[in-house]
RNA sequence: GCGGCUAUAGUUCAGUGGCAGAACGCCGCUCUGUGGCAGCGGAUGUCGUGGGUUCGAAACCCACUAGCCGCCCCA
């Protein structure tokens, strides 16, 4: 019988990666509660309608990427209902705000999320069919201020903030304006009018887009067609005024906060329901991703609860690639990130296993990551465990049982020392306080260019001092003991 | 959806038609209270799956599956 196998495009999460994907959505769960955001989870799958009319029929996400099937009717009069698994979360979200009349609060929604989507693509690094996004929303009526550029700003530095403190090194933002529901159309119509004379020196690609989605011949990365394209009317020039300003206001505040952004005239996005601000972070080569060097994207969607038949409520967001956030993340790691634990407790003999369980018990209360060995081990064989899983040994044998004195052995200064049953706890909880600050100084240290990393780097530096002087205090007292 | 490359031990890979290999890792012994070294020994396996050519296939041919690269698209 053939083995069964993760279907194409899906796969295992296992650890230790998953201790890194934990760090990431804890970090985003931190990062959003700071700028006030609340969780919301959807279903995994909708009613199909509901990407066609939001998403867009005519995108390639809905017209030929979305797992549909028809879900059984329950009365034979009934028609099956055409079922969907979510391509994306932002079309959920505004149906749910919809729903459950969120407007009539008055107040400005942010609502974030984390979980799996489904398009049905060809796989490739950083592209599976099952893949999960990190987004969040920032919707509500017009008078709770939800149209305004400050949203706009807000969540562009929170993003800047997450991926500094995630420290993703060389993120670019590139910034555009695609102008109101009104502002597009008299622009594509530009478009088409300044391609009919041309396209015929077009590749193949570009002249096809510019019959079906002129915007799309702007993302064309064909060399032989960036003259022509370069030439072609710009969309800031066909904004109007409110939407002008608009972008204006934005791009003032990002100033003001710092944040570095490149205007990419070019910067269209696929779904239907972008308005206005669009934007895409991207890293550079060599941060694992290859040709899918877009972390995230998103954008305004003023229209988009009307279009699915609420009120108006204008809004603002943005999915992060998860899968790919951790891939940059690994390939731009300095060192692997495979954790060990605090101590690894060695019985010497069957008869100290009980001895070893209690103090691993006592340990594990006080908050310590532990591994207990086994009695029958070899010294050698406890060694060897010990090193790979942890960064320090304490010996349980019969003389440390009866005289309440341990011998703790530290693999990476490759020393020993003893250390009392009472002290015990303090001395490696010092230690491992002490790693952790290395750890976070290691990580925050190269997130430079973005907001405040200076600042972050002097914390935890004067934390790292302090923990290891603290640590060297207990040690040398636990030596005078011995 | 299109084009290309790849698939052999836990991992990285070698193997151009004649006994299934190396390195690392793993297990054991030298060696049951101070290891990491060294020496000796051991197990690695549906050679992606199915078919075909051949006296003989990991190798050649076909199909399928999966991964990767480039498009398309997107996060």
């Amino acid at each position: 019988m053939a083995t069964l196998k993760a279907v194409r495009g899906t796969r295992d999460l296992l650890p230790p990666e998953t201790e890194l994907w934990n760090r990431v959505e804890a970090t985003a769960r931190a990062v959003f509660a700071r700028y006030g955001f609340g969780e919301i989870r959807t279903p995994l799958f909708e009613a199909t309608e509901l990407f066609a009319r939001g998403v867009g029929e005519e995108t390639d996400i809905v017209s030929k990427e979305m797992y549909t099937w028809d879900d059984r009717a329950r009365a034979a009069s009934e028609k099956p209902q055409s079922l969907t698994l979510r391509p994306e979360n932002t079309a959920g979200v505004v149906r749910s705000y919809i729903e459950h009349k969120m407007d009539e609060s008055g107040l400005l929604q942010k609502l974030f999320y984390i979980g799996p989507q489904f398009r049905r693509e060809r796989p490739q690094r950083g592209r599976y069919r099952q893949f999960w996004q990190i987004g969040a929303e920032v919707l509500g009526p017009a008078w709770s201020g939800s149209d305004s550029a400050v949203r706009d700003a807000e969540v562009l530095e929170m993003l800047a903030t997450l991926l500094n403190e995630l420290g993703v090194k060389g993120w670019r933002l590139a910034l555009n304006s695609v102008g109101s529901s009104t502002d597009r159309p008299r622009y594509i119509a530009a478009l088409r009018t300044a391609l009919e004379p041309v396209k015929a020196q077009m590749c193949e690609d570009n002249q096809r887009r510019a019959e079906t989605n002129p915007l799309r011949v702007l993302d064309s990365k064909d060399p032989n067609d960036q003259d022509i394209i370069n030439a072609l009317p710009k969309i800031a020039d066909y904004l109007d005024d409110a939407s002008r300003d608009h972008f204006e206001q934005v791009k003032a505040s990002l100033d003001a906060c710092g944040v570095p952004y490149v205007v990419d005239p070019r910067l269209v996005r696929g779904l239907d329901y972008y308005t206005r601000t669009t934007f895409e972070f991207t890293v550079p080569d060599g941060s694992g991703l290859g040709t899918q060097n877009a972390l995230l994207g998103g954008g305004r969607y003023d229209g988009l609860s009307e279009m699915l038949g609420g009120p108006k409520a204008p809004g603002i967001g943005f999915a992060i690639g998860e899968d790919r956030l951790i891939l940059t993340l690994q390939a731009q790691a300095a060192e692997a990130v495979t954790k060990k634990l605090d101590a690894f407790i060695a019985p010497m003999g069957i008869g100290q296993n009980p001895a070893a369980l209690l103090l691993a018990k006592e340990l594990r209360a006080a908050g310590l990551t532990v591994e207990v060995g086994d009695g029958t081990f070899r010294l050698r064989k406890s060694f060897e465990a010990a090193d790979k899983l942890a960064h320090r040994m304490v010996i349980v044998g019969e003389d440390e049982v009866s005289s309440g004195v341990f011998t703790v052995k530290y693999f990476e200064a490759g020393e020993q020392v003893k250390v009392p049953r009472s002290e015990l706890i303090n001395v490696l909880k010092s230690y491992s306080i002490a790693m952790q600050y290395r750890a976070e100084a290691n990580r925050t240290g190269y997130a430079s260019d973005g907001l405040m990393a200076d600042r972050r780097d002097e914390v935890a530096k004067e934390a790292l001092e302090n923990a290891v002087s603290l640590a060297q205090q207990v040690l040398s007292k636990s030596e005078k003991h011995s």
